[in-house]
Parts: C-alpha cells; structure tokens; sequence
DNA sequence: CCCGGATCGTTTGCATGCAAATTATTCTGC
DNA sequence: GCAGAATAATTTGCATGCAAACGATCCGGG
C-alpha cells in the first residue's frame, strides 16, 4: 500500500487561493480609484481634507445642523464627524452653539471665514470631478454615476 | 443715495454653492461605496481587515516579497505596509527574515497559519464581492468594473 | 574605487474611520 | 407623569492612510 502525507491531502479543486487575484477584487480596485482621488483633491485643495470639504459643502447647502445630523449627512458615524467639527472650528471655518430646544444638541454653521472658503473652492471641486473622471468618456461617466447610485 | 451693505454686495453669479450638492460628488459616492464593501467585508471575514486580507492575498499569489514591493502590490505606502505587517506577525499569520543579498531588504512570507487562513477565507471573500455587487445586474457589473480599471 | 543618487525600511505627526461603552437628555406608551 | 426606550454627544482603543524626514545600504558613472 502507498503512503499518503496525511488526511488533508486529497487535493479536492487544487488550487484555491491561485485563483483569487487580488487586482481583479471590487474592494481593492474602488480602494484604488479612491487614493487616485484623494491625491487629485489634496494636490487642488490643500487648506481641508475631503471629509472636512464635505463637512463645508453640507452646512453650504443646507444651513444649520445638529452635529449628529450633520455626521449622517456627510456619511460619517458620531465618532469620526466629531473629531472632523474640532478642526474646522479650530480653523475657524465653523463654529457651535448650544441648542436652546434640546440640550442634548450641538449646532454647527459656518462662519463667514468658512463659506467665503467654500465659495472660492468650488470651482476647483469642479475641476477635481473633472480630473478624476478625466480618463472616461461621457457615457462612461454617466454608467458610472448610475451604476455607483446604486451601490451606495 | 441708497446704502449699499459692503462692497462685496455686487451678486455676480447668484449662489455659487448652492450649484454644489455633496451627493453628486464622484469622490463622495465613492466614499459611501467602500463604507458599504466595508461593512460587508468585516462582517464576513472578522479575523482581518481589508488591507491584511490583501497582503495575505498577495503573498499567496506571488510569494515571499520585500515589505516595499508587498506595499506597492497592494497599493499602500512604506509607512503603511509596516504597521500592516506589524500587526499580521504579531497574529502569527506571516513572517519576516532578513535578505541575505539585500541588507536593506526584509523578505516578507506566509506562515502555514496565515496560509490556512486565507485559504479557508477565499469562499467568503468571494461571497464578499457578490453580497457588494449583488444590487447590479452582469451587464452593470462589468460595465463597472472595465470603468474602475480605467480609474485605478 | 568612490561618490552621488536611488532604494529600503523606520519613525513621527496628523487625519480619518469604526466599534463599544458612557453620560445626559428627550421621547413614548401605558 | 413616569419608567423604559431612543437619541445626542463624548471618550477610548484600534487600524488604516499620507507626508516628511531620517539612517543604512546599494548601485552606477566617472
């Protein structure tokens, strides 16, 4: 009778790992593209970070907000919009009151140092998406816009 | 003669902002999008997280690498790809030696745990990408991933 | 052979991000 | 009206990520 190495080795698809090539993962190429953007945004942007712009871009557009909302808002959970509102209020862009109807609360606007930053920034916002999105055709940009809706 | 507020009370285009919503942002989206896979991810696979599950996965594909290339492979830079490496030896899952040839080199390899591991997690990280795509159809996904690869 | 540039790894500093626990406050159902 | 659930904010701990500066080593040209 044959030896055989041990009871592992039946060799039952040969090869699982060979086939799993990490290039070809949705997780490690969208982790890509989003370096790929961050770098064009920081090379255009430098006074704030994305998150930080967002941050801006939402009180922007929509006024006032509790900070919780504002974190829901922007995607970012308590924790994280948190340390993100100590440093724009730190670099003035935003400032916090007490909200009178709920003490649990904490108001978050933009002071006038902060959207003044904003207004200037926003064309080249614009020409960050259009940076990033440079190496695509319009429809292209289009599928993707539809097609990343979905996945969000 | 009227008073006039200040002399930036001139309105040259009406509501710069206003034409910037944070959600039609490509990086933004982008953002929301790896949050999904995230959450996807660590909850199929809670051993590791993403990037260590991608140099594990890089080092079953190619081999015992240098920690600086490793890093390039699966895109992180050298500061990085140490505390990555770091945190994987700590667990056991892979190990470094000293390059013989290149004393600035260290060889980065699996260990039979970290083999085992990845081995046994490839289903499940197969059923990651699924869970993540599953909102689109075939013609979406591979719309999605051709213009992804353009992107990276 | 040797010197200047390139590469490898390390360290520090800053900024996300998420999980989990905690406190304070508000809301809701009975 | 009041106990328990839900919400808001904070704190701690861990894990990316990037920029910049550094020492050690290697390599190529003169």
């Amino acid at each position: 009778m044959l030896a055989r190495k041990t009871v592992t080795d039946y060799a039952p698809a040969m090869a699982t790992g060979k086939n799993y090539i990490l290039d070809d993962q949705i997780g490690f190429v969208l982790r890509r593209v989003t370096q790929r953007h961050l770098a064009i945004f920081t090379d255009a942007i430098p006074e704030v970070t994305t998150t930080q712009f967002a941050t801006l871009a939402k009180l922007a557009e929509m006024g006032p907000l509790s900070q919780n909302l504002l974190g829901r808002l922007t995607a970012m959970d308590a924790a994280t919009i948190k340390g993100v509102v100590d440093r724009l209020r730190k670099q003035g862009l935003i400032e916090t009151t007490a909200d009178p109807d709920d003490r649990r609360r904490l108001t978050v606007s933009l002071t006038d140092a902060g959207r003044a930053l904003f207004e200037r920034a926003v064309p080249a916002a614009q020409a960050i998406t259009e940076r990033t999105l440079a190496p695509l055709s319009d429809e292209e940009r289009q599928a993707l816009q539809a097609i990343l809706l979905k996945l969000a």
